[in-house]
DNA sequence: TAGTGAATGTGAACACAATCACAAGGAGAG
DNA sequence: CTCTCCTTGTGATTGTGTTCACATTCACTA
């Protein structure tokens, strides 16, 4: 169909752009070039124009990219206009973080429902959504037809509202949870691993500090 | 003087071993080949003999690597043993979600302290930590000798402490808010950006779910 | 002690993405 | 209208990481 393959590289950069793109229209900025893109988001200037190019010709020549006008192509591109219904499991510190969030519509989805095992939470509005019963889960998520939720429990808990899950239908889970080997292979789990993630920034870190000690053993 | 040059790519997948492993020891597993580790990490099996035989042979052919033994050479290849200070600036939803968090220190690092500015917050202790007032931040950085810290602030507040950071003499930043054009250039900034995170795993299941669809305009 | 089966460790081939370098082309000045 | 400047868009090149395929080596058995 599309005549060139597109890296998924590209793809991850475009949401990237979009960020920046979104400072530069707040500051007020009209017009940019592919190398002031490129600083703000801190890759390479013809990274950014030949991702661009990948789906046609946004900018002219000799003045640069009109930023509202590619800010439109991008949300085209990246489907922020189709907004995706999802659920959230877990209304602890993170899911509260998620429910309280605002900007979520306006890049593609939208927190509609959330479930706790606590008592003393269900009934209770977070961020708008009213909290229910965990025990309604299954039902609930397959009456509105959901194909995402969030996961965001703790870790021993994971595994088996995955499962439960994945038996209601939804096709695709956003866990906080490490994946581990008991999560459900049947359907996607992708894993935003807060520990790991300070981990490997961390020793990133270290790195850039200690200039020049040897890596193995 | 390390031989030859480890990708980074290898580093990152350690740390993704090192959760693996961690799961196959709870399991009570004690030997593990690379393909049943490849298959836990959701990455090739070549990829995992490589990325190990980079710091020596820790295998043992026709059997497969130890369990424990591999852990503890990755530990101390990924200095889980350098147990790192940080201060954590806002005591939010995620602050709190950071704070309670309690296997940080198994890997390598420790928040000893916390700033708000909020008065409600001030004093109060959360996961073993006394909230201390954002006013005293910089004098009690440089005082305690931190490198690096964890921002998780609203956005439109990070920029302005990220630059009062950097006068503190900090050289990272892990901040939970879009880096945009307005975070200081001295110093190293990475971000998790949770509603890029979740617009790019919404792009991608919903392509899972839509197998042949045009990719361009 | 020799034979068998299994999984490692690794050079070579491949695939993919980053970067370079330049031709093409628009905008604005005079 | 033409000339110059500037930035895009893109073929070619380089660099890097992934994957393959197999020789190597170990444990176990009889």
């Amino acid at each position: 169909m599309s005549p060139k393959r597109i890296p998924s590289e590209t793809i991850d950069r475009l949401f990237l752009y979009m960020r920046g793109l979104t400072c530069l229209l707040r500051e007020g900025t009209c017009t940019v070039s592919s190398k002031r893109l490129a600083e703000i988001c801190r890759v390479n200037a013809a990274a950014v124009r030949k991702d661009l190019s990948y789906f046609g010709g946004f900018g002219t020549r000799g003045v640069g990219y009109d930023v509202k006008e590619l800010m439109e192509h991008l949300h085209r591109i990246l489907k922020y206009d189709d907004v995706t219904d999802v659920a959230l499991v877990g209304v602890g510190n993170i899911g509260r973080a998620l429910l309280t969030h605002s900007d979520f519509e306006l890049e593609g989805f939208r927190i509609i429902t959330a479930f706790d095992c606590d008592p003393d939470k269900i009934g209770t509005k977070v961020g708008g959504v009213t909290v229910e019963d965990m025990d309604h889960m299954v039902d609930r998520v397959r009456e509105l037809g959901l194909d995402l939720v969030i996961l965001a429990v703790p870790d021993s808990a994971a595994p088996k509202i995955a499962h439960t899950l994945e038996k209601a239908g939804v096709s695709s889970i956003l866990s906080f949870s490490p994946c581990d080997l008991f999560m459900p292979h049947g359907i996607e789990v992708t894993c935003i691993d807060l520990s790991m993630e300070m981990a490997r920034l961390l020793y990133h870190s270290r790195r850039g500090n200690e200039p020049a000690e040897e890596v193995g053993v």
